[in-house]
DNA sequence: AATGAATGAGTATTCATTCAT
DNA sequence: CATGAATGAATACTCATTCAT
């Protein structure tokens, strides 16, 4: 009698258990106990789907920075001003960090982690470059089209993201300090105001 | 006859000791052990200087982060046009992360733990807000002297944060994907495009 | 329609995986998975036809230790005399010891177990007990027909199965530090040539 | 304040204590938890003296096989027929086996574990060829001084060896089926009644 | 002040066994 | 009959902390 599959639906309930956990306690002191019962699995049936704890923290990471860029990336095809869309995009951003703000926790602790460790360090480094590729696209687009004033799009693309990350860790740091969505589009028209051509 | 006193060179030890080790091994993986033999100390000395690993920790997040902001502030009264001094604080911003380049995987770690304890998260959103306050201050100048044209002061101080924060965490994540000094250089003169009046 | 029973045929297939898997890794390093997936059955079948490892442990040395002692017992009609049909015995003897020469380690762990635990010991004293009667009977026999000189039969018997035991012993340590086969019939030789009368 | 050395002390307290636990409980069941209590040190005190329960178990097995052979060694320059010291031997052996009468079930797990693991397989081979050597060496000195007539030296060894480790065996199996000292000092006279001339 | 031997709480992982299907 | 997903008890090992010297 083949019953339905039922891994996947685990992974993801414990990747998610896991997530919750791990925000709360931190790699080290989050027991799998705690995952299993936030799983509402038992301790076994963890390592049933995962080989370790470890093996764990890779698949949750791999999980939260595999972002959704295919809609950063349809917005190449828009007809409205690069600066406009450069906007929008930091919207996105924004309301995508608010939307899994209890996972900020996590993601710093991957930052920490990625000082240390080559491979994790790799790829975050991957992640970073598409990202950076996209952005820098676009400034690419907003030079060609005579939007935007001449500038390295490099240099624009890895400002762009630098001031996400800052303002994430901000953010972090001090969630009543600052309005995310406010700032990351005041700090973004800042530097815009000083790329857009009349 | 009174010896001088040894506990501050101790302490002193002991902290740098636990730099190494944590920028090596993380929180958690480093031992007292290893603290202990990078000191040079023994075990048991290094409970007389420190009641506890986390209050190593505790000591040496608080001597990391109390940066000497003096320089910095010193620079308020300085002639020169309040641009080309944000470029020199940029400049000193930069060559001091590149010269304590190891701790960085400490400071990283303690966003993570930040990001899970209030009183972290507290004293570290402190320090952000005194060096917002420096950084509103030489922004509020330029205004006032017409070098900069209006823009909300505390705005533009959070942007310069968020852009050395976020370099500094993609430097670390991808050293080798940006020059740091170069980068953060070229980032700000971006920002300052927009705000500097002719 | 009653189909034909296949539990016997089942038995068989699992003590048979059993003693594979036992002599690879010990009875303790292996695991029920291992056993079910060398006998090509489901986990859950090898409770059903056994109640736990142990039983399956106590089933394989009740299997391995019933020996077929017939041919043994046979040779006591055989005319030939006492001398040469000892040695024959050895022959049998260590022929069957280089069938089944994976089963060893197995049968090694049985005496370590039997060491430790009084019902194992006794079962495996009433084997040791059973044969020796036979040998002793042999030695009788010689002695009754004038082909042996007067010893002790039940010594004489004691002392052949050590040399048995101890050459099994031996030849598990160090295979290649002898040869089995030949090794035993010399010893065995120099124990008859004290016993023989020409 | 140097205090004295003890780890050599807590070496052999661990390994009387481990030999004790694993003689009752076996290697397997037996927890580092016993080995601890019945050391009267604690468990984390066990690891500051051997790096794992299977170092213990290595250092054991060493302590155990590394038999004093001196005592036999000396007996090839004593005056007294060969016979007579091989008898010697064999009650030197018996003796030495009632005194460890309860290292004997671990003795049997070594040849177990021997049996499966190559390492501690060549190690117990080697403590063989040792002792066959001394025994051979006995043999040919029987045979040069023209007390024993003409064997293969090496033959002879071997089933003395043989008979020591069988009787050893059945020994532990069924203890009061027979007299150890008794029954070898019988098992090694029927050998030599063929072996002595007259 | 300083040492480092000793402690024992804490936890990841394994695997025999069960049972819903 | 048969399966294999799920369970959770059991245990080796680590390491912060203590304290006799």
């Amino acid at each position: 009698v083949p019953r339905p599959d039922v891994s996947e639906e685990r992974r993801t309930q414990i990747l998610q258990a896991a997530m919750q956990v791990f925000a709360e306690r931190g790699f080290h002191r989050a027991r799998m106990d705690d995952i299993a019962h936030a799983s509402g699995l038992s301790k076994g049936a963890l390592y049933l789907y995962y080989k370790s704890k470890d093996a764990i923290i890779a698949a949750l990471m791999r999980s939260l920075f595999t972002i959704e860029l295919r809609g950063t990336r349809a917005l190449l095809d828009a007809p409205d001003p690069v600066a406009e869309r450069l906007i929008a995009i930091t919207r996105m951003f924004t309301s995508e960090l608010e939307r899994m703000s209890v996972a900020l926790p996590v993601l710093l602790e991957f930052y920490a982690v990625a000082a240390r460790q080559r491979a994790v360090r790799q790829f975050l480094s991957e992640m970073f470059a598409e990202y950076q590729d996209i952005l820098r696209a676009f400034v690419q687009q907003g030079i060609d089209r005579g939007e935007l004033r001449p500038a390295d799009p490099g240099d624009v693309a890895v400002t762009l993201i630098a001031l996400y990350e800052g303002l994430a860790v901000i953010w972090v740091m001090a969630p009543h300090a600052l309005h995310l969505g406010e700032q990351a589009e005041a700090s973004v028209r800042l530097l815009l105001a000083g790329l857009t051509l009349p």
